[in-house]
RNA sequence: GCGCGAUUAGCUCAGCGGUAGAGCACUACAUUGACAUUGUAGGGGUCACUGGUUCAAUCCCAGUAUCGCGCACCA
C-alpha cells in the first residue's frame, strides 16, 4: 500500500544508494552488435574540488541527467563520467587561508613537498563535498571512474598525471609550447601569471594627468591653439610636450614618447628627446602609428615593460623594457631611479610622481575621468602588466582546426548563435599563458641546465642562458642529459637532479623578482674524473584549465589505448554554462582534435546562467544566493530538477523562483495521488497488456494520447528543448490523464462490466506507466519510488528500463474524436452552468436540440452525469422556457434549469458570444472576400478558413436561436 | 567600437506566416469522494515602435527605442 505521501527526505537517499549499489550507473556491457551510436557518453564539467553545489551546478547537472538517463533507457550504454578540478588558484588560496587561520606555518615557511602534502590532506578531508552534494541531486554518474584533474598518487593506474605530462612534452617538441619572455597579466596578489581570460575590467573613478615633459637642448616648438569647435585661432611657444595618464607612476621607467608620422604638430619634434622629469633621463620623441592624433594631446608616453600597446610601440623602436615593479607590485630598487621611491606601492608611487610634477609646475591638468581598471578574477586586485620568462601555448595554430571543426559541422553548438562567439575569439586567439607561479598543480615537466661547460666550475645565475629538458620522467631525462653533455666533455658525466622549494622564485627566471638571487646553487662542478651536472626543475605549474582541457580523452584512460577511450570518445554532448566557453570548451577543442584527431564532443550544449528572482547574478556579496541543498531539503530533488528543466529554454536566463519549485513539488503529489487511486481501483500493472486490445473508447484514447506525448517528448530531449519535453509530460500526466482520464473511467470502475473493468484496470496502469518512465529523467526519485510500489512483482528498476517506443498503430482516431467531443461537451456544460451561477447540486436532464439522440450521448451518459452534473440524456426538438443552453460543434444542447437562471444575465451572455462569433465570421469574411486571398492562398488554408466559416455560422445559428428562445 | 540576445497577460516566460498560450498571481464557486500540495469556472494581451516583403506579419527583413550580456579599446 503506497503511503499517503511521498516522503523525499527518506527516500531519496534510499533510492541512490540502491542504484549506485546495483551499478546501473555504470555503463552496460557491450554488445557484439553495438556501433559507435549505441554509446552515449558525458564528461562531467568537473566542478572545483574546492566547490559546494550551487544553482548553477544543480542546472547544468540536471540536464545532464536527464539525458543521461534517456539515453540509458533507451538502451544505450551510457557513461556519464564524474571528477573534480585541482582548480589551482582557488584551491591553494582556500588552504592558505586555512593555515593562516589556524595560526600554524605558512606556506613560505614550508617546503614545496610539505605544502602539497597538505592541500592532499585537506582535499581527503573536504574533497568529497561536491560529489555527494551531486549525488543528492540524483546524478547517476559512474563514480566508480570518478577522476581528479591532478590525478590520484594513490593509485598507480591513473594516468592523469602522464597524460597532462604527454601532452606538453609533445607540444613542446612540437613548437607548440615555448617560453618566452614577454608581458603577461601579473596578479600580484597571488604573485603569479594569469591568462587574459582571468582578468576582469571593473570601471572606477580614476583620473588623467596631464604631463609635461620639457624638451631637452633647449628645443622649442610652435603648438597650435584651437577653439572648443576644433579650429586652429593661434600657437603658443612651448619647450615641452604634453602626455596624458591614468597611471603617472608608470612614467619613471618611460623609454620614449610616440607621435604619430602624419601629426603635423610634432613632425618636427620627432627624432628630439625629452628630459623625463624626476629620473632625468633623456627619452627620445618618436613617430608611430600607434599614437592617435585625436586622443588626448596626441602625444603618447611609451612604457613598455608595464602596458601592453607600449610594448608594442617599444619594440618595434628597438627600446629595452625597464621593469619597474617586483612580484608584489612595489617599485624595484633600481639605480635609475630616485631612492624615495624604491620599495613604494604603485598607489604611493603615483601619489609621489604627481606631486613632483606639481611642484616643478610640469602638471598640466587633472581630469577626473571612469576608467576601466583589469581585476583578477579571483584576486579582485589591479592587474600589472609584468615582463616575465613564462610557458605560452601557440594557441593561434591550434584553433586552425578547432574552428574548422565547428565550421564543418562536426560539432554544433546548440543554440546555434554560440558559434560565433566561438568564432570570434577563435580567430582572434592570443598566446595562451600556461604557467602559474603556483605550487599547486601539474609542474612544468622541464629541467634547467648549463648549456655549455667551461674551464671552471659555475654557479647560478646563469639559467636564462640554460639548456631546457623537456621530458616525461626524471629516467627520461638523466638519459637526455647524460646523452647532451658527454658530447660537451671528456669526463665521465654524472647528473644530479634538485628539486627547488622555498628558493624556486629566486633561482628561475622571474625578473619581476629582482636581482638577488641565490648563488649558493652549482650549475656544474669538476670533481676527479668526474663532471657533475646539476639540474633543476622548473618550478612553475600549468595553469588548471590545460589539465582540464584534456578532460574529454584524460578521464578515459588516455594515453593507453582503452576499450573506454574507443568505446565513448568522442563525446555526445558537452553541456555547459556560456561563460566557459573560452576557458574550457575552446581548449578542449583545440587539445582533443590535436592528440586525438578528432573532435572531443559532437554537440556543445550551452545554457543559461541561473538568476535569482528579480533576474540578479545570485552572489555571495549581495547576499541572494539560493542554496539548492536547502531547496532539496524543502522540496525534494525531483522539484527542484522539473523546475530547472522546466525553465531551461534555451537562450534564456533562468531566473528562479521558489514558487515554481512548490508547483512542480505539487506535480509529484498529484503523480503520487494518481497512483494511490490506481492502487485503490486494482489497477496494477499487467506484463502481457496489449494497448491495441482496448475495447473502450476511453481507453484507446489514452493510448493514442500517450502515443503522441511519448513522440513528443522524445523528440524535445532528442532536440535540447528540455522545457517543451517536460511540459509534454506535465501536461499529459497531470492535464490528460488526472483531470480527464481518471474521472473518465470512474464509472467504469464502480459498474458492473467486469470485462471492461478488467480492461480499465490494465489499462490505467499501463497508462501511468508510461508517465513514469517518461518523467523518470526529470524526476527520478518519485518515479522509480511508485515504480516499485505499484506492481511489487516488477524485477527490474525503473532507471533501466526501456524508454517507450509506442507506435502510431495504436492511434485510434475515433475513439479519440469521441472522446474529445466528450471533453468539450462536458467542458461546455460546465462553463455555463458556472457563468450562470447554477449551484453544483442542482441537477436536470441535458437536452439535445436535435430530432435524434447522437448515439454518443448515451454512450456517455454516464461520464455526463457524473462530470457536467446532469440528470439523463434527452433529445428534444427545442429548448424549454428559461433553460440553459450552450452549442457544441454546431449543435445546440439545452438544461431546463427554470427559475433558477437569472435571464437578463443569460440573454447577455448569449448576446455576448454571438458577438464574438459574428467578429470572427466578419474576419473570415473580409478574407473569403479577398479575390488576391481566394488567387494566391494555398488550398489547404483557403478550406480551412471555410470550414471555420461553416463551424462558427452553424454555431451562431444556434446562438441565435437560443436567445430567441429567451425571449 | 564589434558582436550576441531580449521586448507577448499583473509577474516569469513559451510559441507561431493564417485561430494568442502556460505556470504563478487574481476573482467566483465547490469542502474532503486519489489528491486543499485539491477541483471547476472566469477575467486579463494594439505580441515595444516605424517602415518593408507577403494574399496574409506577433512571427520574416530593415530601421528606431529601451534593457541585458560578451569582446575589444581607453593617452
Amino acid at each position: 500500500m503506497l503511503e499517503k505521501s511521498f516522503n523525499p527526505a527518506e527516500a531519496e537517499k534510499r533510492l541512490y544508494e540502491a542504484w549506485e549499489s546495483s551499478g546501473v550507473f555504470k555503463p552496460r556491457a557491450a554488445k557484439p552488435t553495438d556501433t559507435k551510436a549505441d554509446n552515449y557518453s558525458i564528461v562531467i564539467p568537473p566542478p572545483n574540488v574546492t566547490g559546494s553545489l550551487h544553482m548553477g551546478h544543480a542546472l547544468n547537472n540536471t540536464l545532464q541527467d536527464i539525458l543521461v538517463r534517456f539515453n540509458r533507457m533507451r538502451g544505450k550504454a551510457v557513461l556519464w563520467q564524474p571528477g573534480t578540478d585541482h582548480a589551482g588558484i582557488a584551491t591553494q588560496m582556500v588552504v592558505e587561508r586555512k593555515m593562516a587561520a589556524e595560526g600554524g606555518p605558512q606556506r613560505k615557511d614550508m617546503s614545496r613537498e610539505d605544502f602539497e602534502a597538505r592541500v592532499w590532506e585537506w582535499k581527503a578531508e573536504s574533497g568529497g563535498n561536491i560529489t555527494q552534494q551531486l549525488r543528492r541531486l540524483g546524478a547517476s554518474c559512474d563514480w566508480s571512474r570518478e577522476k581528479f584533474t591532478l590525478g590520484d598518487p594513490t593509485n598507480p593506474d591513473d594516468k592523469m598525471v602522464e597524460a597532462v605530462t604527454k601532452v606538453f612534452v609533445e607540444m613542446y617538441e612540437q613548437g607548440l609550447i615555448y617560453r618566452d619572455k614577454r608581458l603577461v597579466n601579473w596578479d600580484p596578489k597571488f604573485q603569479t601569471a594569469i591568462s587574459d581570460l582571468e582578468v576582469e575590467t571593473k570601471t572606477v573613478d580614476g583620473h588623467y594627468w596631464h604631463l609635461r615633459y620639457p624638451l631637452a637642448d633647449g628645443v622649442t616648438y610652435e603648438h597650435p591653439i584651437t577653439d572648443e569647435d576644433g579650429k586652429v585661432t593661434g600657437h603658443e611657444t612651448r619647450g615641452y610636450i604634453v602626455v596624458a595618464t591614468s597611471r603617472p607612476e608608470t612614467m619613471l621607467g618611460d623609454t620614449g614618447v610616440a607621435v604619430h608620422p602624419d601629426d603635423e604638430r610634432y613632425a618636427g619634434l620627432v627624432g628630439k628627446e625629452v628630459i623625463l622629469p624626476i629620473v632625468n633621463r633623456r627619452i627620445p620623441i618618436i613617430s608611430d602609428d600607434y599614437a592617435d592624433p585625436e586622443k588626448g594631446s596626441g602625444a603618447v608616453k611609451i612604457t613598455p615593460a608595464h602596458d601592453f600597446n607600449d610594448y608594442d610601440v617599444g619594440k618595434r623602436a628597438g627600446h629595452t623594457p625597464i621593469n619597474l615593479l617586483d612580484e608584489s607590485a612595489h617599485v624595484l630598487a633600481l639605480e635609475i631611479i630616485p631612492e624615495e621611491y624604491h620599495g613604494k606601492s604603485v598607489k604611493e608611487a603615483r601619489k609621489m610622481v604627481v606631486a613632483a610634477f606639481d611642484a616643478a609646475g610640469l602638471l598640466q591638468e587633472t581630469e577626473d575621468l571612469k576608467i576601466e581598471q583589469p581585476v583578477g578574477d579571483r584576486s579582485g586586485v589591479v592587474i600589472e602588466p609584468m615582463l616575465t620568462d613564462q610557458w605560452f601555448v601557440d594557441a593561434k595554430t591550434l584553433a586552425v582546426d578547432a574552428i574548422e571543426a565547428v565550421d564543418n559541422g562536426k560539432t554544433k553548438f546548440v543554440p546555434a548563435n554560440w558559434k560565433k562567439t566561438y568564432d570570434n575569439w577563435m580567430h582572434d586567439i592570443q598566446p595562451w599563458c600556461i604557467s602559474r607561479q603556483l605550487w599547486w598543480g601539474h609542474q612544468v615537466p622541464v629541467w634547467y641546465g648549463p648549456k655549455k661547460i667551461g674551464s671552471e666550475s659555475k654557479m647560478l645565475p646563469a639559467l636564462n642562458n640554460s639548456m631546457m629538458f623537456c621530458c616525461h620522467s626524471e629516467d627520461e631525462l638523466k638519459e637526455a642529459a647524460a646523452q647532451y653533455y658527454s658530447e660537451l666533455t671528456d669526463r665521465i658525466v654524472k647528473i644530479e637532479i634538485y628539486t627547488l622549494d622555498k628558493l624556486n622564485k629566486k633561482i628561475v627566471g622571474h625578473e619581476a623578482g629582482g636581482a638577488d638571487r641565490d648563488a649558493a646553487f652549482p650549475m656544474y662542478e669538476f670533481s676527479g674524473d668526474e663532471l657533475i651536472i646539476s639540474l633543476y626543475r622548473d618550478p612553475d605549474v600549468l595553469d588548471t584549465w590545460f589539465s582540464s582541457g584534456l578532460w574529454p580523452f584524460s578521464t578515459l584512460g588516455w594515453p593507453e589505448n582503452t576499450e573506454e577511450l574507443e568505446r565513448f570518445y568522442p563525446g555526445s554532448v558537452l553541456v555547459t554554462a556560456f561563460d566557459i566557453i573560452f576557458f574550457w570548451v575552446a581548449r578542449m577543442m583545440m587539445q582533443g582534435i590535436h592528440f586525438m584527431g578528432e573532435v572531443p564532443f559532437k554537440d556543445v550544449y550551452i545554457h543559461a546562467l541561473v538568476l535569482d528572482e528579480k533576474g540578479q547574478k545570485m552572489s555571495k556579496s549581495k547576499g541572494n544566493v539560493v542554496n539548492p541543498l536547502e531547496l532539496i531539503d524543502t522540496y525534494g530533488a525531483d522539484a527542484l530538477r522539473f523546475t530547472m528543466a522546466a525553465m531551461a529554454a534555451q537562450g534564456r536566463n533562468v531566473r528562479l523562483s521558489t514558487q515554481r519549485i512548490e508547483g512542480y513539488r505539487n506535480f509529484g503529489t498529484k503523480l503520487w495521488n494518481a497512483a494511490r487511486f490506481a492502487e485503490m481501483n486494482g489497477c496494477v500493472s499487467q506484463a502481457d497488456f496489449d494497448p491495441s486490445s482496448c475495447t473502450q473508447s476511453v481507453n484507446q484514447w489514452i493510448v493514442s494520447e500517450a502515443v503522441t506525448t511519448v513522440k513528443d517528448v522524445t523528440k524535445f530531449i532528442e532536440d535540447y528543448r528540455f522545457d517543451a519535453a517536460a511540459d509534454a509530460a506535465y501536461k499529459f500526466a497531470w492535464g490528460t490523464y488526472c483531470d480527464w482520464y481518471l474521472e473518465l473511467i470512474k464509472p467504469i470502475m464502480g459498474g458492473e462490466d467486469g470485462a471492461a473493468k478488467t480492461e480499465t484496470q490494465a489499462a490505467t496502469a499501463w497508462a501511468l506507466d508510461q508517465i513514469l518512465k517518461l518523467l523518470h529523467p526529470f524526476m527520478p526519485f518519485i518515479t522509480e519510488e511508485l515504480w516499485a510500489n505499484t506492481a511489487p512483482s516488477r524485477d527490474s528498476k525503473l532507471i533501466i528500463t526501456a524508454w517507450p517506443d509506442l507506435g502510431d498503430e495504436l492511434i485510434n482516431v475515433d475513439a479519440a474524436d469521441d472522446i474529445n467531443w466528450l471533453v468539450r461537451l462536458i467542458s461546455a456544460i460546465r462553463s455555463v452552468r458556472s457563468e450562470m451561477n447554477v449551484p453544483p447540486s442542482k441537477k436536470a436532464p441535458l437536452l439535445m436540440l436535435a430530432d435524434a439522440l447522437d448515439p454518443r450521448l448515451s454512450k456517455f451518459a454516464d461520464n455526463l452525469e457524473r462530470m457536467a452534473r446532469v440528470d439523463g440524456v434527452e433529445a428534444a426538438s427545442e429548448a424549454p422556457k428559461g433553460a440553459l443552453q450552450t452549442v457544441v460543434d454546431g449543435v445546440g444542447f439545452a438544461i431546463p434549469l427554470e427559475g433558477l437562471i437569472d435571464m437578463d444575465a443569460e440573454k447577455a451572455r448569449l448576446s455576448k458570444e454571438i458577438a464574438k462569433v459574428n467578429a470572427e465570421i466578419e474576419k473570415i469574411d473580409k478574407k473569403l472576400g479577398n479575390e488576391a486571398f481566394m488567387a494566391k492562398a494555398p488550398e489547404k488554408v483557403v478550406s480551412l478558413q471555410n470550414e471555420r466559416r461553416a463551424a462558427f455560422s452553424a454555431e451562431l445559428e444556434q446562438l441565435s436561436e437560443a436567445l430567441a428562445n429567451l425571449a
